[in-house]
DNA sequence: CTAACACATTGACAGCTATCGATATGATGG
DNA sequence: CCATCATATCGATAGCTGTCAATGTGTTAG
């Protein structure tokens, strides 16, 4: 396929190399998940700093498994960590991500009615 | 199952609600994947400010259907506009999701060397 | 040791998604 | 009209993901 002539390609060093786009593809796919992003938002909001994984579980409204799988998942892609803690596990927003997230739940532009 | 007497139930208005949510993890969604960042990449690293879909297909390295998928999700989700000229197709990040697109691409903390 | 508890892991399933070849659509040029 | 080109859509497939019940693991209390 040949170029049109009215225009270029615009290939430049600005744009995302391959492994850029893998590694932040990667944190929005942790982020494309409502359930997760409210996990995000309860443990981020909680003035202590940190939650015990028994209070997520029932605002929720999904199954201990299901959250425990999705609290992993965000502990796996580095936005959460967890401190096991006797029998309980207590979950912060990692400190190194923290502007990061917060950044990110700003609500987005609900486009409601007015 | 009952709390346990060492934290609170943290759920405050600060929370994200659940349509908030939605409506993010949407956004997010459509952002995780590793062409589509480079698609929107390209697209707002021109100049220009528009490229049409001939020069994107070859520097992604993927067949012409799937650009015009990743394409068209990308529209869909409201990130970027089409424009119909002639028989070509002109992209642009669209104007008022362009501070969006801007501070999702500023890359990633790449944990690699240098 | 045993029972109860908090949480993780497993196994299964339905639904979604990225991808491509093939084909359709719609514009352009003769 | 007809051929060609740019792009969209279709159909199929492989792989991933959210979810839950069931089960495993490690902790605490007696």
């Amino acid at each position: 396929m040949d170029v049109n002539p009215n225009c270029c390609v615009p290939v430049t060093d600005e744009t995302l190399s391959v492994r850029e786009a893998q590694t932040l593809a990667g944190d929005f796919k942790a982020l494309a998940d409502p359930v997760r992003l409210r996990l995000l938002s309860l443990i981020a909001s909680v003035p202590e700093g940190e939650v015990c994984a028994c209070d997520l579980t029932e605002p929720l409204n999904r199954s201990q498994a299901t959250i425990s799988h999705h609290l992993s998942v965000l502990v796996k892609t580095g936005l959460i960590t967890r401190d096991q803690r006797g029998k309980w596990a207590w979950f912060q927003v990692a400190p190194d991500r923290a502007d990061f997230v917060r950044s990110v739940l700003v609500g987005p532009p609900v486009p409601s009615s007015t």
